[in-house]
DNA sequence: ATGCCCCCGGTTCGGGGA
């Protein structure tokens, strides 16, 4: 079962894109995110077209995330808990049948946080991932395989970026915020990407400015986040890097993971 | 030191991204 990631950067702009991933890649579950439309804008037509169910939670403009499935999940839950006043659309939550039971799937779309000095962003984002891990704690608990795949807007670890020295004042790369994904990792979740290799160089996100991909000029900051149950279900995982160098390309590329979750 | 580039809303620019 191949589950996949992917910040599509616009899913109207980038339509045809998406469908042609679609078709090559043919992932089982496709985690969207910054689809930018209202749920009733999203161009769901031309995906179930393709077979998917489709289940968006968007919001005008900017933001908004989508789950993407061959199989029709049993439940989705919309929004991340523990805010009732955050109105941004980050997190849909699916729940699909397997041979082996329930795999749970979430598509998350964490905040940028930038700039740090702005009274309201970077405390957001801090909020945000305590929420995230508050919510992961009672869903580790369930002991169920659980995937929190999206653009988690974290570099991890300085060789998860081409030039840590230029992240070091941002957001992405503070030490506080590498210290709040630490505390993910630390209450049982799994890194799909770092976990399966060893490679260096591994990048997520080529900024269209100034040539980045030309130059690889990259960072990591999609991450498969799993569940010890999920884990133990994880052949392997990939990097689709091969979309970025297409026709009007998003700036981030898929991450998938392969999983055996026949019984 | 700043901008490079891109999407969106809605207008010919600003907000947001990372």
């Amino acid at each position: 079962m191949k589950i996949a990631t992917w910040n599509i950067n616009g899913v109207r702009a980038r339509i045809d894109n998406l469908c042609a991933w679609l078709q090559t890649s043919n992932p089982d579950i496709a985690c969207l995110q910054e689809i930018k439309t209202v749920d009733e804008g999203f161009p769901r037509e031309s995906i179930e077209a393709l077979g998917y169910h489709v289940e968006t939670h968007g919001q005008k403009g900017f933001n908004g995330v989508a789950l993407l499935s061959k199989i029709r999940p049993d439940e989705v839950n919309r929004g991340l808990p523990g805010d009732d006043a955050d109105e941004q659309s980050r997190f849909i939550e699916g729940v699909f049948s397997v041979p082996t039971g329930v795999v749970r799937v979430v598509s998350l779309y964490l905040p940028n946080g930038n700039p740090p000095d702005d009274p309201v962003k970077y405390p957001y984002k801090l909020a945000w991932m305590e929420r995230l891990q508050a919510y992961a704690v009672e869903r580790l608990a369930l002991e169920e395989p659980l995937i929190l795949a999206g653009d988690y807007n974290v570099i991890p670890e300085p060789h998860d970026c081409h030039d840590p020295a230029v992240w070091a004042g941002d957001a992405l790369f503070l030490p506080q915020t590498r210290a709040a994904f630490r505390r993910l990792e630390n209450i049982g979740l799994l890194d799909a990407v770092r976990a399966t290799t060893d490679a260096t160089k591994l990048y997520t996100f080529w900024d269209y400015q100034a040539g980045a991909w030309q130059k690889n000029n990259g960072i990591r900051i999609d991450h498969l986040m799993l569940s010890p149950e999920a884990a133990n279900r994880l052949l392997s995982t990939s990097i689709e890097k091969h979309v970025r160098a297409w026709e009007k390309p998003s700036d981030h590329v898929p991450v998938v993971g392969h999983f055996d979750f026949t019984a």
